[in-house]
RNA sequence: GGCGCCGUAGUGUAGCGGUUAACACAUCUGACUUUCGAGUCAGACAUCGUGGGUUCGAAUCCCACCGGCGUCCCCA
């Protein structure tokens, strides 16, 4: 099985690129198959400088890198494999052939209009409420006439010549049978003046000279679908299986846009995602295991990954379940891996976290619950700097922890910890000390545990009052609750 | 406008003639754990786009309509 994935070197990789991508990689790894990435670079206006390397760097981010074609060696763009080359512009004399056969056999045919005809003729089609489409005014030219304008080097392009008599249909690997109608399709270009070829022609001749099995690309190109299966017929070739992708949606359901969304992958992984989370989203956005699995690894997703599990309609491009993805996967990092990729961050807002026996277990407690990397610092403030304490977080209604009682519960959780021998300074001795404590005294666990919390981090929201507790110290610990005294008396 | 594709909770999906319409995320309740926006559990949230038809029985089959999107470039 060989699948590929083409995309034009215009700029970043777009995510609705990299699901395609995945999805064609999956289908030939499953079987032991070739992943090749060509570049469609025909538009020589569009062509971004570096655009290439980009895409197979966030291919391979991705974990998608190709394995023939375009790649990338010592960091400069390469080719590899025997079917190239892999670059369109590089296979013009390729194009220009296959051009010139289909002019012969009579299957397409030079047009000199200009721009500015195709224009004019376009407006009074549409004042019309006609469908725009090429009027054939150069298909009536005579031989004498053509050979006359080709000599004379006139400008042209080559057009397709669509049977308009005949019904083209087609079984889509993903969308089932679908049917075009020979008159509605325009005399598409295939050659442009400038000698390069337009999408059309070279998709076909690349596609079958580089022997592709199934071709996966965007829903947006179904409509050119006859076209390309014309030239497969008229070049005497098999087609290949088609696949198109259902599109990648804003919230309001029109194709996913950068005004909209964030598109490129590089602004994912700028912003902190994992490249595990998002591939597994994407994944799902579209396809579906038959399963209540939700959770896949890249070889999880080649393994299990099928084409007639695939999703037709678009889908809204979410970022609510990326997110929980993305804390799915940073739980599931290696504890030393994780506290690896936050210990310079954490370290520049406070170093003394650099030298921090403790980091390693500390930064175990954050890891449950945090989403992105970049939230570390602000998560272990509180063990490198005694947070600011206001009575806002500490009093709550909720834990019915009021003005009136608190000097008591203050008083009761410092003669509680500063009672406590040192070497039962843990988590569970303090747990344990606070249960007597708590059976005593008649308050509510949440209670001394909401206030004890609030004190040592300042925050609404961290790991449980235990475990922090155990980790800032006891000395600290009793200090923080005395800066909520002092707070009180203010 | 022509052509094509699509239409199940807010979102992603399951469902393939008989189910209390399932799962995940989000939101909202309630309970429990060790306080929390973390964890566990239990719930709430769906005119299955609409209308007709076929059938004892339709989200599932048929027809019509409506809506959304895509496409109609010497862009890909």
């Amino acid at each position: 099985m060989r699948t590929r994935f083409a995309p034009s070197p215009t700029g970043f990789l777009h995510v609705g690129g990299l699901r395609t991508a995945l999805y064609a990689c999956a289908l030939a790894k499953q079987n032991g198959g070739q992943f090749l990435l060509r570049i469609e670079d025909t538009d020589q206006e569009r062509n971004v400088p570096g655009a290439i390397e980009q895409i197979i760097h966030s291919l391979q981010w991705a974990g998608l890198a190709p394995t023939e074609g375009v790649v990338l060696q010592d960091g400069q763009v390469a080719q590899a494999g025997a079917k190239g080359p892999y670059i369109q512009s590089e296979r013009l004399e390729i194009y220009r052939k296959h051009a010139d056969l289909l002019h012969e056999r009579g299957y397409a045919y030079p047009c000199f209009c200009t721009k500015d005809r195709l224009e004019a003729m376009r407006k009074q089609q549409e004042a019309a409420h006609q469908a725009p489409m090429y009027d054939r005014h150069c298909l009536q030219l005579s031989t004498e006439e053509i050979d006359k304008k080709l000599a004379a080097g006139e400008p042209h392009v080559l057009r397709l010549k669509i049977p308009r008599d005949e019904v083209i249909s087609f079984e889509d690997d993903i969308r089932g049978l679908v049917t075009f109608r020979g008159d509605t399709i325009d005399d598409q270009v295939l050659l442009k003046s400038d000698g390069f070829p337009t999408y059309h022609l070279a998709h076909v001749v690349d596609d079958h000279l580089m022997e592709i099995d199934v071709v996966l690309r965007g829903e947006e190109w179904l409509s050119s679908l006859p076209k390309h299966l014309l030239l497969f017929q008229y070049f005497g070739w098999t087609p290949p299986r088609y696949a198109h992708v259902s599109l990648l949606l804003n919230k309001d359901k029109s194709k996913l846009s950068k005004r909209q969304n964030s598109v490129s992958v590089d602004e994912y992984r700028n912003k902190g995602y994992l490249p595990e989370a998002l591939i597994n989203f994407l994944a799902l956005l579209g396809w579906n295991p038959g399963t209540t699995q939700e959770i896949f690894t890249l070889e999880e997703l080649i393994q299990q990954f099928s084409l007639d599990r695939a999703q037709k309609a678009g889908a809204i491009f979410d970022l609510e379940k990326l997110d929980w993805l993305q804390g799915q996967w940073m739980r599931k990092l290696p504890l030393q891996d994780f506290a690896d990729r936050i210990r310079e961050d954490v370290g520049e807002q406070y170093s003394a976290a650099l030298t921090d026996p403790k980091f390693l277990e500390r930064v175990a407690l954050i890891q449950e619950r945090i989403i992105f990397f970049h939230e570390a610092p602000d998560m272990l403030s509180y063990f490198y700097q005694e947070p600011a304490v206001n009575m806002d977080v500490i009093l709550s209604a909720k834990q019915k922890v009021t003005t009136d009682i608190l000097a008591t519960i203050l008083d009761l959780l410092t003669k509680t910890l500063e009672g406590m021998a040192d070497a039962n300074w843990t988590a569970d001795g303090i747990k344990n000390a606070l249960e007597q404590a708590l059976t005593d005294s008649g308050f509510k666990r949440g209670q001394l545990l909401w206030v004890l919390r609030a004190a040592v981090t300042g925050r609404d929201y961290s790991p449980g009052a235990y475990e922090v507790a155990a980790s800032v110290g006891k000395e600290e610990t009793v200090k923080r609750l005395q800066n909520v005294n002092a707070l009180i008396k203010s």
